[in-house]
Parts: structure tokens; sequence; C-alpha cells
RNA sequence: GCCGACGUAGCUCAGCUGGUAGAGCAGCGCAUUCGUAAUGCGCAGGUCAUCGGUUCGAAUCCGAUCGUCGGCUCCA
């Protein structure tokens, strides 16, 4: 029998026969490793521990400590939930189970009925029974046949469906543990008392292969760990992350709130106004610098504009129509991109005018379905801080590289992770020519390469008239959100009729790009609220300076360092209230305030304010002269600073 | 829109198997004039989401509607 070298972490190598095992290999290494083993790497991919060895190989042991474990654990634990649901519901038939990068598994079932929150608990009864039957998971190679067989036998037809799913030449394998049987690739973990522990929590219904037409299925999630003591971490984690919910922090810091008197459309309070208007004026900064110049185009338009732009055939069910006079049909636009076109192909323009980047502010409205419908996050009434760029074809890759210096220097002043770049092919509908789109989604898929972000597809994901580049950020739950984006419109300026006088004298029809830095400002303020968990940097901060006398007799010298601060445009709370300094230092860090400045006796004598910070050292109570303050905090402001300098 | 859960004071929540609503914080009043995360006392505040049904009696049970939350679909 021939022998194969096998590299270990530490540099070592490992000779062992062909065929061996990765459990195999793990034995050689020691008994102890052997036991803790909950699935292997073969050069750096993640496998299950049954696999064959037949080739040189780096091979490395993932036990409970491995960052990988929680995934291996969490797909077990799928299979210990069919298997608990096949035991109580033997009529329910078994889809598939997954398992992402988040904490989450699942699995999906068809049923009679939905289960209840007693079904539910059980089912996690059973579960923890199955974990402690210690039962050892099984994995064969079976052939195509024999599993079609195996599970159209056990009446399992969604199973039967999926195997069709499995390309010819991939080898098919199943994994047993007791009873239970499952079509899957693995790697799992050697018994089921290595998933240490486990919590169902939540059910939800799910159509059948992601498709609205089809039967909904019902889907349970579920999280596990190694060891109680981390399922325990993860729950107090969960539980913390909801604080930074923007809908607490909308509530709670007086910014915003949603109400049922109308669903989906945010309530900005004063203190949200400010972070509002705050980023649309950081935007409209930069726009002279980007070449970009405002417009302001109709909110209701005659519905003929939408058939025109191609709204009105495939976006349809998500606008606002509304009867206007005389039996004329009005639509409240949804997007700008329209009125856009519109107010481009009311003049005439010269190639020299080129590119022409219309931006826009205005609120739009989206008729979202009720279900949709989150925080701020989704929304029916938003505004974006939308642009439409008009140019040349060849100017396309220059604009491309331009959107994303902007969305780097934004997200900078704001303090912003670097986002997960991905870009959208063509949807099952669409307008424009396939050729079209082929040409621009390389293009995209270039210029985010360029820009040096790594870059996933998402194949059919795309708006109707053009592919796009989605720059999304993670919420506080872990779902991802876009926020900047940027489309190619291979279908609108055709469908208007957009021309351009070139350099030979004739008419061109240009290209068109649509894109958001922000994206919709009520978005971003969703994301950037759970993000910073309401510490503003302080030039957005609704309230920046909380001023904070510590007696009544000291109010008539706040009052002037109120003033002073107003006078260069700082937003001060002085906080006149009759109680003690703690109680308002309290309030204000509730509150979020990045700077609070106290007054008392020594402060009014010598003329100066003393500052707590906070965020940053709250030991350095050094008084600072008044006008020194004053000034300081003027050029924070208006520098945008991400962090305040200190004083 | 679909599946599930939920909806009690401004906020967070209690109210067991039906017997007529309670706490903390916030608010208001009075006292306290206080130096780095909550001063004390008092007062007020609710057609228990809405509508209908069962019942001698409903916050509690049933149904419908609206909304919220978590998923699905969709999407900035």
């Amino acid at each position: 029998m021939s022998t194969i070298q096998i590299r270990l972490p530490d540099g070592n190598t490992l000779a062992v026969p062909a065929g061996s095992t990765v459990l195999d290999v793990a034995r050689t290494i020691g008994a102890g490793l052997a036991r803790a083993a909950l699935a292997g790497r073969i050069d750096g991919r993640l496998a299950d521990l049954r696999t064959p060895l037949e080739a040189d190989a780096a091979i490395e042991i993932v036990t409970g400590k491995d960052p990988q474990a929680g995934e291996v654990i969490r797909h077990s634990a799928e299979h210990v939930m069919a298997d608990a649901v096949k035991r109580l519901f033997p009529n329910a038939q078994v889809d598939v189970g997954r398992t992402d990068h988040s904490e989450k598994f699942q699995y999906d079932f068809l049923m009679e009925h939905p289960f209840t929150p007693e079904d539910l608990e059980s089912i996690e009864k059973e579960m923890w029974k199955i974990l402690a039957e210690k039962s050892e998971f099984v994995r064969e190679v079976i052939s195509r046949e024999e599993a079609v067989a195996f599970f159209a036998a056990r009446g399992e037809k969604l199973k039967v469906s999926r195997i069709a799913d499995i390309p010819e030449d991939q080898e098919i394998t199943i994994f047993r543990h007791g009873e239970f049987t499952d079509l899957c690739r693995g790697p799992h973990v050697q018994r089921t008392d290595q998933i240490g522990a486990l919590q169902i929590t939540e059910s939800a219904g799910a159509y059948w292969r992601g498709d609205e037409s089809k039967a909904m299925l019902q889907r349970i999630y579920g999280t596990a760990f190694a060891t109680e003591k981390k399922l325990q971490e993860h729950l107090a984690q969960i539980e913390k992350a909801k604080n930074r919910d923007h809908r607490r922090i909308g509530a709670t810091l007086g910014l915003f709130f949603t109400d049922p008197i109308a669903p989906g459309s945010p309530f900005y309070l004063p203190k949200g106004m400010i972070l509002y208007n705050g980023l649309i004026d950081f935007i409209r900064s930069l726009y002279p610098k980007y070449g970009f110049a405002e417009v302001m185009t109709p909110q209701l338009f005659r519905t003929e504009l939408f058939k025109t732009s191609g709204h009105y055939q495939l976006f349809r069910k998500d606008m606002f129509v509304l009867e206007g006079d005389e039996d004329e049909e009005l639509s409240v636009k949804p997007m700008n991109c329209p009125g856009h076109c519109h107010l481009f192909s009311t003049q005439k323009h010269s190639y020299r005018e080129l590119p022409i980047r219309f931006a826009e502010f205005s609120r739009l409205h989206r008729n979202e379905r009720s279900g949709t419908l989150t925080g701020l996050s989704r929304v029916r009434s938003m505004a974006q801080d939308d642009a439409h760029v008009f140019c040349e074809p060849e100017q396309i890759d220059a604009e491309l590289d331009s959107f994303f210096e902007m969305t780097g220097e934004v997200y900078q002043a704001l303090g912003l992770e670097a986002p997960k770049v991905a870009v959208s092919t063509h949807p099952a509908e669409f307008t424009g020519e396939l050729a079209d789109w082929d040409v621009a989604e390389r293009q995209l898929l270039e210029a985010v390469k360029r820009a040096g972000h790594a870059c996933s597809i998402k194949p059919g994901e795309a708006a109707f008239y053009g592919p796009k580049i989605e720059c999304d950020f993670r919420d506080v739950m872990g779902r991802a959100w876009t926020l900047s984006t940027l489309q190619v419109d291979v279908s609108m300026p055709g469908r208007f009729g957009l021309r351009y006088v070139g350099r030979d004298d004739k008419l061109h029809q240009p290209a068109m790009l649509h894109r958001a830095i922000l994206g919709s400002l009520e978005r971003f303020i969703a994301l950037y609220t759970e993000m910073t968990g309401g510490d503003f940097p302080f030039w957005l901060a609704p309230v920046q300076v909380a001023l904070l006398p510590i007696a009544e007799r000291h109010l008539a010298y706040a009052g002037r360092v109120q003033q002073a601060l107003v006078g260069v445009g700082i937003r001060v709370f002085l906080d006149t209230r009759n109680e003690k300094l703690g109680y308002k230092i309290r309030e204000a860090e509730i509150q979020k305030v990045p700077l609070m400045l106290v007054v008392g006796d020594q402060e009014v004598v010598d003329g100066t304010v003393t500052p707590r910070h906070r965020r940053g050292s709250k030991q350095s109570n050094e008084a600072v002269a008044l006008d020194v303050m004053v000034s300081k905090l003027a050029a924070d402001a208006r520098e945008r600073r991400v962090s305040r300098s200190e004083d």
C-alpha cells in the first residue's frame, strides 16, 4: 500500500497509508486530539473527519477551540433538529438545512400545520435527548439511484427533488446518526454529544425554493455551541445588541420614531433633523468638488412618465398611483431617474457639457409590502442622496472611479468601516439589451477591482434597468443592507430617446448612471445609529455640548458661555434644572452628548469651563479658558473631524 | 403580500387557570443649592390596539381588523 505525506500545522510531516481518513491522522497524532476532533481542514478547506486522503496534503484538526468549530457543530445540529422533528412529527417532510456564517442554523419542513411554540419546546427537548444519546455520525458514499430510492421509499419527495440539483459528476454522500439519515456533504462532528449546547430560537415560514408561488414550508432556526457557556455568552451578546437597535436609540435620544398612523413613514424629531440635514449638508458640500449640480423635480407626475421609463410596467405594484383631475392618473415618484431623464430631454446638449450630473434629495415614496417594513431600514417614505450622471460611454470608467473616491471620502468623515461590495447582474425581468448588460456588468466588476475592494456577485439581483454595484453594511442583528450603490442604466436613455450632439455634429445617446453614496437617508441613519450606538461624531451630534452649572448662582455665567458657543454655531443644551451635578452628568451621558462643560464658582472667577469628555479620558478635568474652548470647538465642527481633538 | 409571535401609563414591564389594573423610570408640585453616572417627599397619569362574540362578569377565552417584531418574498 502506498503512503502519503501529511503536513501538520507545527511544520512536522507524517507518513500515513493512502486512504487514511482525517480522523486516522488525528489518532496518529494523539488519542486526546482524536477524541476532541470535530472536523478537519484539508489544504485549508473544512472537511469531514471521515474523508479518505488519497494524496499528500496539509491537515489541521478542528476542535472546539477552532474558529470554525461553530460551523461544524451547527451543521450537525441541523441533522439533530431534522431527526427530532421526524421523531415527533413523522408526517413532516424534510427539505434542507443551512448554516451561514452567523451563529444561526435552520432547517425547513413541509408540514400540515405550522409549529406552535409548544411544538418548538418539545422539539428542543428531543434534540437534547439526541445529544445525550451520543449517536455516532456515519458517512457513506452512495450512487444517485440508491439515494433517490432511499428517500423516495421514505416519502421524502422534497429530498428527492434536491438530489436532482446535485451536479452529475459530483459524489453523493449521506450521513447517518441513530435512525436518521440525511443527504449531506458534511462535515459533521463525530458524535451528537459534541454539540455541547443548543437552543431553538424561532420559527418562520419560508417559500419552497424561495419562490413565492410555491408552498410555504416551516423553517426552524436554532443556534448551537461547543459548550453551554459559549451559548450563554452568545445569548447575552444578542441581548446587548438589542440596546443598539436604531429604533430604541431613536426613541431614547429623541431622534425619530415610526407610528401606526403612517406605516413605514418616519417622524423626525428636532434632534433627528439635525442628523438628517447634517448628512445632506455634508454630501452637498462635496458636490462642487465632484461636479454634481443639485436640481429639484416634481413629486407627482403624470403616469405617462413612468410608462416611458418602464416603471409602470415593472414597478407598478411598488408605486402610489393617484387620481388627478378629469380621469388624469398621477403617480408619486418612487425614484428620481425618470424625472431626471425628462429634465435632460427638455434641453439640447453638447458633448462639451458632459458629464452632466443631476443630484436631488427629494422625498420618494414606494409602496413596499407591509411585511417588509422595519424601522427606518426599510420604509415607504425616504430620501436618497441621489444623482444621475449623463455622459459619453467612454467617460463611464472615470465616473465609476469618482464614485469610489467619493464613497471613500464620505466613509472616512463618518468613521465607517469598509463595506462588503457586490455586483448584481440582470434579473429575470429586465429592459434593454442583454449584450449591453454584459458590457456594463464587466465594467462594474473592473471598477470595483480598481478601487481595491473584494467583490462578490449577486446573480439576478439588479434593478430592471441595469446592473449595479452595492456597498453593504451589517446592522446590529447581522443583516446586510445596501447603502451606497451605483447602477449603469442600459435602458432609460433609449426609452426616453436621450441625445446629445457629439464632436462629429451627429446625435448620440448618452450613457446614464444612477448613484447614491449614503443610499437612502433613512436607511443610512438607521445603520449609522447602530454602528455608532448613538455616539455620533462631534460635527453631527444633535447636541454637541451639555453645559452643566453646579448651582443656580452659576446660571448667569453659564448663559454667557452658551451665547459664546451658539455664536459660533455649536449646539448647546444648558441644563438649568435644579439637580445635583451627578444627575446632570448622568443625563448627558445617557443622551450621548459628546462634550460636557461644567461651570461652578472657580470657572466663574477664572472665565473658564471644565470639560468632561464622553469618550476618552474623564480624569483630565483641567479647566480651559472659555475663548480657547470656543475656537477649538468651532474648528472641530467646521472641519467635520471624526474624533474631536482633546483639550 | 405570506408564516409565526406580540400589542397593558410617555418608556421598560408585572398582572396564575375569567371577578373589574400595578411597579420603576420619565412628567408635574414642594423642599434641597449640591463639583463628575440617579436628593427626598408628594401628585397626576390607562375606553388594557380597535371592533365584534362567548359569559352573570373579559386585559385575561374566541373571531376579524390594524400595527409592531422575527423570518420568507422584495428592496435604498
